[in-house]
DNA sequence: GAAAATATTTGACCAATGGTCAAAATATGG
DNA sequence: CCATATTTTGACCATTGGTCAAATATTTTC
């Protein structure tokens, strides 16, 4: 099947132009959400008419999972670029919460696009690659951290008698989507006197990890100097983002 | 301006078919999600016509809202009856995750109804009315779990020097809206081994706890015997999604 | 108790929009 | 330069959220 001749000009083109579509279905999507524009009002802006749109995309919602699929794989990249880092199994999920900031602070929307996804009838009306794209996205994204999680119960930083490493998993992803989500809403913010949200989605990290007993524990360790070898060595443009004292 | 006197026949009559348009759009919603039904269906399914809806409802998102915010006020109710369970905070916060359980049981589709609404322009389109109400019965669970934290840092159970109060509620906050939406997710429950939902989200509330150092950890008493109480006192109905072995 | 006045309900109608497809435009090949 | 194949287009369709004048029901008045 995968002989892969090399593209044609007009698979060239053809993919050229799906960039186009995606870059700015994505604009829209940061801009307006989901709702709030149409198809329409995007080919206008790539400048084909809306019949050329259906020939790459089944549906607006296939269009829209395809921009999501998109920015997950931007997150499985830095997930495992973050995981390469050299120092001790927390230190290493520590730099995936860097990854996931920064992550979150290119994407903005990115959550809110994930929780449509999940809800309604938007898997129905996407078709079956785009489907399988992304539980490939999702599911490397996963790896990367119950990875870490297994290397960390094998070498004893993570007690293993309590929890399966899926378990572990499962917690981290659990608190870092809803945090990301949580401090995104503005009323909660307010409630809760949030006024680093990044800070706030890795102090929630830091709590599920003490939980499980990671070693070394939130206090027992110089973090600190981690977190700035991480952001030196990983994300240098992380100063956006990062508000350190 | 409360002089609130007796309803008339009419107001209540009003209010009677409120409800019942409510209780029917509350079904729809969990059959069908938002997009997969519309206001001629709720029409037909009250036995009554489109223009009648909307007179109590300004828009589709107006009612999504009503039903959301229906569902919420039984969430706070639940939370504070949980709270007033007798026994030591964490105990109490214990009883406010079984609390949650037992209103994702009986609502499964309520947190993605809730990212729904985060998204999207469905503020803009919904009344300020309902938006207000909505904003009241959140404010009224945040009360309640953030009184307990306070409680508990007074008493000494919860470490008072390393987070604020706000920060620990937002902590458990997020892991449980993260978890509920998490475990509902096919494919993450098959990856992440989930065959008991409550259970993980409970589990992951525990790790949040632990991580606070809210005192007695987890491994250092008898929840299972508070488990039981919290069951038989407050949550007796309970069965249906707990999975004791 | 009938007629007038008021209130409520209805469904035809409108506008917006996701999606289709025959025809027009363009590219290819001889 | 024509014939054939391919690509692009936008008029058109169906669905649906939302409106409002007319129809229906209720209350008030005499």
């Amino acid at each position: 099947m995968s002989m892969s001749a090399p593209p044609t000009r007009k698979e060239r083109e053809f993919q050229a132009r799906e960039e186009l579509i995606l870059s700015h279905a994505r604009r829209l999507l940061l801009e307006k959400g989901f709702q709030a524009w149409n198809m329409e009002q995007l080919a206008d802006a790539v400048e084909y008419s809306k019949g050329t749109l259906y020939q790459h995309f089944t549906s607006k919602e296939d269009l829209v999972l395809a921009v999501s699929t998109d920015a997950l794989r931007m997150r499985a990249d830095l997930f495992e670029k973050a995981a390469q880092f050299k120092g001790k199994t927390r230190e290493r999920c520590r730099a995936i919460g860097f990854a996931c900031c920064e992550f979150a602070y290119n994407y903005p929307e990115y959550f809110h696009i994930e929780m449509m996804l999940k809800s309604a009838s938007f898997w129905e009306k996407a078709s079956e690659e785009r489907r399988q794209a992304h539980a490939f996205q999702g599911a490397r994204t996963w790896r990367v951290v119950n990875h870490i999680v297994v290397q960390a119960m094998a070498l004893g930083d993570l007690p293993s008698g309590r929890f399966t490493p899926e378990q572990a998993t499962f917690a981290l992803v659990s608190v870092t989507v809803g945090s990301h989500i949580m401090t995104q809403e503005p009323i909660l913010r307010v409630q809760a006197g949030i006024t680093d949200p990044m800070a706030s989605v890795r102090t929630n990290q830091d709590l599920i990890c003490d939980g499980l007993g990671w070693q070394p524990l939130l206090h027992d360790y110089d973090y600190a100097s981690t977190d700035k070898n991480i952001v030196k060595e990983l994300f240098p443009s992380a100063s956006a983002w990062l508000h350190l004292e």
